[in-house]
DNA sequence: AAGTGGTCTAGACCACCTT
DNA sequence: AGGTGGTCTAGACCACTTC
């Protein structure tokens, strides 16, 4: 009879309110501005608190919030884009490299890294970790697994301390003919270390870009960074790469 | 005194059930197999349901698991790489593109899109959708926008219906000398309608790759391009790219 | 000390798929 | 009809930051 089936799909109603929040963003709030707690959010929307935050951890997801605990939620400015494609057609540690050497350990490296570098399990493979900031924020963190193979010419003389010896086994590196590079990107969640470094909670989701290097003949290197995935855009291409973002961006005062 | 402060910082549970799950996942489980039910497992290890949930959803965020209401959870396979860098130094459309027509709208595009185009508000774009599967599975849904001025041998008439039309704009689009492309990666979530056609919840993590094509010193195209962040990684570069995986991996009798 | 977000619980009901 | 995952509630406590 009369019952027409409107709304024959229910949204649900964290969906529902994460569209009325991102609308809100665009049109009511400014960059780096505070939104209001939680609890009183929830009570606002009459909602539970653990719906409310259903809806808040997607716009967080999305790059448009930001959440502190023991500070509170804020308006994430637009993502920065990053760039990883080209720029840099040449070896880590080269002219214009945008990374931070942190520290150098030669150790065994996990399976799966053995297996692409197609190394022994017993052989040494230098275990290089790098730091990338970009506009004051540590935006990626890097493991580069360099197999002892690659650097022959290198000798634990050389450099006795942490940063120190990174650069050494990055300099041997520019010795080898870069035949080229191949990249992939997957989403996944920061591990303890590299959440601490990217100053984000263990579990964060983050963009895994992983590089092999080619040079004769084989994966002379193999690096996995782990970039934030709220926080950037990750350029490919001849130039900066494309910015789609939804609504006015305006600055907090 | 005694009282000797190890584990400073406690794990929160749904971390280590997690680190336990991808134990168990490594070595008592293989591909395509069910697991026990949500309130079984959350019995069996002792916790709410809530926070047993908390840690599949980061299994299934990296792409470990695969979770369908009404049926259950099911090991996922390994994440099938798709090449979004080279092999399609072309056109959309052109020789070897391994995406498929689905229809062809002219319409205002979105304010984003119009200000990326550098198309007034009331230029016509054509808005073409298209669909990637691979692997028998749908993997990614791309919204090409074309504007009128990029293909102005088009005449309506050419192809009244939807996959036809589509196919005329892209076959118009070839005539136009390519000079380049970039691309951008980042993190966003599922929109209703690309959420059905990956076979997804709305919300759902996604990939969005967003390219602009150049030609006659402008962006003559842009592609906006949602692939399954669950089970794509994407490739870029001289060949396949690498995989990096955690454990053995069998297959399901 | 007070306020914030993060974790956790023990329930309830719903939408969907299989049988 | 019965079983699955998805949504939602109303609380509680904890970790962290700021005042």
């Amino acid at each position: 009879m009369g019952t027409t089936q409107l709304e024959s799909v229910p949204e649900p109603k964290y969906w529902h309110l994460k569209t009325v929040l991102s609308e809100a963003l665009d049109s009511e709030f400014s960059v780096g501005e505070i939104l209001p707690n939680e609890r009183d959010l929830a009570a606002r929307f009459g909602v539970a608190r653990a719906t409310l935050r259903q809806a808040l951890e997607q716009l967080e997801l999305e790059g448009r919030l930001q959440r502190r605990r023991g500070v509170g939620t804020t308006v994430a400015p637009p993502r920065v884009g990053v760039a990883v494609g080209t720029e840099q057609q040449a070896w880590p540690g080269g002219a214009g490299d945008v990374w931070q050497a942190v520290d150098c350990t030669p150790a065994a490296p996990p399976a799966a890294v053995a297996a692409a570098l197609e190394t022994g399990p017993d052989d040494t493979v230098y275990t290089v970790r790098r730091s990338r900031v970009s506009q004051g924020q540590p935006v990626a963190a890097e493991l580069l697994y360099v197999p002892e193979s690659s650097v022959p010419e290198l000798s634990a003389i050389d450099a006795p301390s942490g940063p120190a010896r990174a650069r050494a086994v990055l300099r041997e590196l520019q010795r080898l003919e870069l035949e080229g590079r191949d990249s992939a990107v997957e989403l996944g969640s920061a591990r303890a270390d590299d959440a601490r470094e990217l100053d984000r909670l263990p579990g964060a989701p983050v963009l895994v870009v992983t590089t092999r290097f080619l040079a004769d003949g084989r994966t002379a290197a193999l690096s996995v960074a782990t970039y934030r995935a709220d926080t950037c855009r990750l350029t490919f291409g001849d130039s900066g790469g494309v910015e789609i973002h939804q609504g006015p961006e305006r600055q907090a005062s």
